[in-house]
RNA sequence: GGGCUCGUAGCUCAGUUGGUCAGAGCGCGCCCCUGAUAAGGGCGAGGUCGGAAGUUCGAAUCUUCCCGGGCCCA
């Protein structure tokens, strides 16, 4: 009675096969704009609001990018970021509103402009430059809003704000004048880093850092009077001594003012024999090798004597080309680091020199223009020359007088403007300054307190880290430059006298001028006159003013003209939580800010502080921040460097959910390294996924859930689907846990781990055999059914936030509706099935069987493991459950319990007969009446005696 | 130069307060299935945890220094 294959007959059309719509190949690329087509046509995101409306807020609100190119890799990381974060708090129950928004102001803008405009710019006003500017941020919200939506981020993107719209001008405006009647805006003569170029001041922000070479000079001064040496320098009677500084910008000496030491260094006197004459030079002690190194002098430097800085102070010295008086002060940075332990002091020219200036009373002189070229103030050769042109006559000039003791090429990093490339200055010039040390009537504490305080115990920071790098930028701020010097932007609305001596801007003439700019918009500052402009405004009544002001504003005759100043962008952006926030009444704070972790020094801080001023809130209450793409190898992304992908082209080729997939699989907290190859990665996971979602809705195809779902009882527990749906709960509490505290890649790992193992490798493995085999409406089927059914369904929603278009897709094959959308319903809820602790004695042997079963294999020449019953040790806990399942799960014919077993084996089932339809050897394949080999249990199933 | 931060198998990453912590997934190699098939399954190889020194009975895990990245600043 040997089993041949002639008379096997092939069973295949009697199976229950799957059988699914929902297509093995995804073709993303194809058929995601037209989701998107159909989302935008039935209005998702207004029936999502509807929907959540009455539920509890979360408030996220986007910080704008700026309106300007097309979006790049940090936009899509940072947009698909953002859009997880609302579609999980919206499946979980929260209003969740996504307004975006755009960055419109500011020199990007305007420097592209003008370069296209060329020469044409001369000719136009400021109105018309603006016109242009405007037009082309509007288009490049449009370009990138389409990009954005491409990457299937739901968001009212038929809503969003722009920092160029009148209202939101008005509302920033609204910001400043609070901040004003704090007291908290001054006016003041300060160096700031300035643009040549652009012929403006520059935000942090605005600079680049690049290396550059440049000459530094060790240069001597000579002091005015020996008698006021102390004497333990010993300094020899009827000689010059000279004071050496050294500086990297030769252009800032004609500025000198004074010579910085710090008072507990120690400072020596040197005889040195320097190109044939011999100088007696203090430098500080520690010091000392170097600036007098044997490159430099000739034979050893002989110490004459020695002092503490302290001891050097209020010393006069002779300006090497300039008719005036310089004097040494004291000073807390200087180090010995670099120089000569003497540092040159320009007021003008630096901020800590500022600061000492300010300190010591001293001027703070600034002979370079705004073209970077000298005033009439300086010696005649240099009047006119740009201060790079200077660096050599000043050198020259040195060389010549004998003051240049040494001079040599220096490499060091140096800012430059962003737009222009080109080096900025350092130069002072009046701007207008927002305090953040200063405490006002109505609080108690400055800006920086209150920002570090909010940054100790009010805001959440994610990565935790974000605390330290906060806290380390507020304590090093200085006051905010909020002026700039362009036509693109919000004007500041300070009105002068016009001797220029006076200046109005307080709380009221602010908010007058506010309502003017939500009626026509920020270009009614440039059309219209100071007297429009604060037809609003009474001097009479304004309070904020001195009564020598409201004697000069309230006169009639008084000519008032308009400041020509723009906003910093950043104050902008910085007051969207008013403009957008407060102003379309959300709730305020929001909960969560989420951008690139060089927003610590940006948007975060320059929002909490005016925030801070004006509310005494932070904005946020949680900040998330992700940090910046690197290559393969670790480097920063550049168009210059080559490395740089393109969204567009990432999004041709693997479509918006394999790029949304992959940014839920990394880990946002530090760099984040970024290949094609990482895509086509993702590519393979995704595919996993639709696959497993695939083959669970091809076994659904004859299932429907009102008609033929099972009802678990406490018996099914010890059934393989109790198994799953177990842990399919355990998958459901982890992935909301891990969406509730914004860790998307843990998310991403559970819903993979469970297609491709609890699913893919072991459930569906395991259940393919009843799916196909049994009677169609078999009780064991409809219930493997019942929870696939249940399974799918939550697996979609689970994954929805992550890849919108294929589980729309998913959800729809299942459902069979088109009008529903997955993305208006929730995360799943916990399917309630009791599952029996004898799972977990299988799952902890399961390996074990296999690696048994994989060796016999090798051993016994096995190919096909359904040619193997594995033979286990009897067992109480594997008593309780159905043998079948153990065999199914272990991808064999049979699994057998004895008591003589201590260890798991194998037993080769080849010798009995195999049934034609299974391909199981499960005991009871007999020949039947139509000539062929059947189970039991397939016999039945076709209705074979 | 300073602040913050990262450097664990070929790749992406887990590794709580120092003591089975040397792991996972992918990839790779070998094999099976051919009724999820441009799919599915099994088994396996791979790392002196960037380097050096130190603290400790014991360190990927703490300290210091060095090397190499990133962000922000000077």
């Amino acid at each position: 009675m040997n089993q041949t294959t002639n008379n096997t007959k092939s069973y295949r059309k009697t199976l229950n096969l799957p059988k699914t719509s929902f297509a093995m190949k995804a073709q993303l690329v194809q058929r995601e704009p037209a989701t998107l087509k159909k989302w935008q046509s039935e209005n998702l995101y207004e029936r999502i609001r509807e929907a959540r409306s009455g539920s509890p807020k979360y408030v996220f609100h986007d910080g704008p990018p700026y309106a300007n190119g097309k979006i790049h890799l940090g936009h899509l990381l940072n947009k698909v970021l953002k859009d997880l974060v609302v579609r999980t708090k919206t499946m979980a129950g929260f209003d969740c509103p996504y307004i975006p928004g755009w960055d419109c102001h500011g020199l990007p803008i305007e420097h592209k402009v003008m370069q296209n405009l060329g020469d044409k710019a001369k000719n136009m006003t400021p109105p018309q430059i603006r016109k242009r500017c405007q037009d082309d941020a509007r288009k490049y919200v449009k370009l990138q809003g389409g990009q954005m939506q491409r990457l299937l981020t739901l968001a009212d993107y038929a809503q969003p704000y722009l920092t160029m719209a009148p209202q939101y001008e008005s509302a920033v405006l609204e910001v400043f004048a609070d901040l004003v009647g704090q007291g908290l805006v001054y006016r003041d003569l300060k160096p700031v880093h300035w643009s040549i170029a652009n012929q403006t001041a520059l935000a942090e922000a605005e600079l680049e850092y690049e290396d550059t070479e440049d000459t530094s000079v060790y240069v001597l001064f000579e002091l005015m009077d020996h008698h006021s040496l102390p004497d333990a320098l010993s300094a020899p009677e009827d000689e010059p001594v000279y004071l050496m500084i050294w500086t990297t910008t030769p252009w800032t000496l004609p500025a000198n003012l004074a010579i910085a030491v710090h008072e507990s260094l120690d400072y020596d006197l040197y005889q040195v024999n320097h190109q044939n004459r011999s100088l007696n030079v203090i430098v500080a002690s520690g010091l000392a090798d170097r600036a007098l190194g044997s490159d430099r002098v000739d034979g050893q430097p002989v110490q004459l004597g020695s002092c503490k800085g302290t001891e050097l102070r209020g010393l006069a010295y002779r300006h090497p080309f300039i008719d005036r008086t310089g004097r040494t002060v004291l000073a807390p940075y200087v180090t010995l680091e670099e120089g000569t332990g003497l540092v040159h002091t320009a007021p003008g020219h630096g901020l800590e020199d500022y600061q000492t200036a300010i300190k010591e009373g001293l001027e703070v002189y600034c002979p370079v223009q705004d073209d970077g070229t000298f005033d009439q103030s300086v010696p005649p050769w240099l009047v006119g020359v740009d201060v790079w042109s200077a660096n050599k006559l000043v050198i020259n000039k040195l060389n010549q007088s004998g003051h240049l003791f040494f001079d040599h090429p220096f490499t060091h990093s140096y800012p430059h403007d962003w737009r222009s490339k080109t080096p900025v200055i350092f130069r002072a010039t009046e701007q207008w300054f927002m305090r953040v040390d200063t405490t006002t009537a109505n609080r108690d504490q400055s800006l920086r307190q209150a920002a570090m305080n909010a940054t100790e115990s009010q805001i959440r920071f994610i990565p935790q880290w974000g605390q330290n790098r906060m806290r380390g930028m507020l304590e090093s701020r200085p006051d905010w430059c909020l002026s700039r010097q362009r036509s693109w932007g919000l004007p500041i609305p300070a009105f002068f006298s016009v001797d220029s001596k006076t200046s109005l801007l307080t709380a009221a003439s602010v908010r007058a001028v506010a309502v003017k700019v939500r009626e026509h918009g920020s270009d009614y500052w440039f059309s219209a006159t100071p007297d429009d402009l604060l037809a609003d405004y009474d001097p009479k009544i304004d309070p904020d003013l001195s009564e020598e002001h409201r004697a000069i504003f309230s006169n009639p005759a008084t000519e008032l003209c308009k400041s020509s100043d723009i906003f910093d962008v950043w104050f902008e952006s910085g007051s969207s939580w008013n403009a957008v926030l407060r102003q379309r009444q959300h709730p305020f704070p929001a909960d969560l800010y989420l951008e690139g972790s060089d927003q610590h020094r940006g948007w975060f801080q320059l929002s909490l502080l005016p925030a801070l001023g004006v509310t005494g809130e932070s904005p946020f209450r949680t900040v998330l921040t992700h940090g910046f793409m690197v290559d393969k190898d670790s480097r920063k992304m550049s168009k210059s460097l080559g490395n740089a992908l393109d969204v567009d082209e990432l999004l041709k080729n693997f479509g918006a959910d394999v790029c949304r997939w992959w940014v839920a699989s990394i880990n946002t907290d530090n760099d984040i390294k970024v290949d094609v190859d990482f895509f086509k990665v993702a590519g393979d996971e995704y595919r996993k996924l639709r696959n497993t979602i695939r083959f669970m809705l091809g076994n659904l195809a004859d299932y429907d859930h009102a008609q033929h779902r099972h009802t678990f009882v406490d018996s099914d527990a010890t059934s393989v689907d109790a198994w799953a749906l177990g842990s399919l709960a355990e998958l459901i509490l982890n992935v909301r846990q891990h969406f509730d505290s914004l860790v998307f890649s843990k998310a991403r790992e559970a819903i993979f781990q469970f297609c491709n193992e609890t699913m893919s490798a072991i459930y569906l493995m395991a259940v393919k055999d009843r799916l196909y085999c049994d009677r169609v409406n078999s009780n064991r089927r409809r219930r493997t059914q019942t929870a696939m059914h249940t399974i799918t369904d939550a697996l979609i929603r689970l994954c929805a936030a992550i890849v919108p278009h294929t589980s729309e897709e998913a959800w729809q094959a299942l459902h069979g509706t088109d009008s529903d959308s997955v993305h208006l319903h929730l995360l799943p809820d916990l399917p309630e099935c009791r599952v029996d602790d004898a799972w977990q004695h299988v799952f902890a042997n399961r390996d074990n069987w296999l690696k048994t079963i994989e060796d016999a294999r090798q051993q016994l020449g096995i190919d096909n493991p359904l040619d193997c019953a594995l033979v286990l040790a009897a067992d109480e806990k594997l008593a309780l459950l159905d043998l079948i399942d153990l065999a199914d799960l272990c991808g064999i014919s049979r699994v057998e319990l004895r008591d003589e077993f201590s260890q798991a084996t194998i037993r080769d089932l080849r010798p009995e007969p195999r049934c034609d339809r299974s391909w199981k050897r499960d005991g009871t394949v007999k020949l039947r009446s139509n000539d062929s080999w059947l189970s039991d249990r397939d016999a039945a199933a076709v209705g074979i005696e």
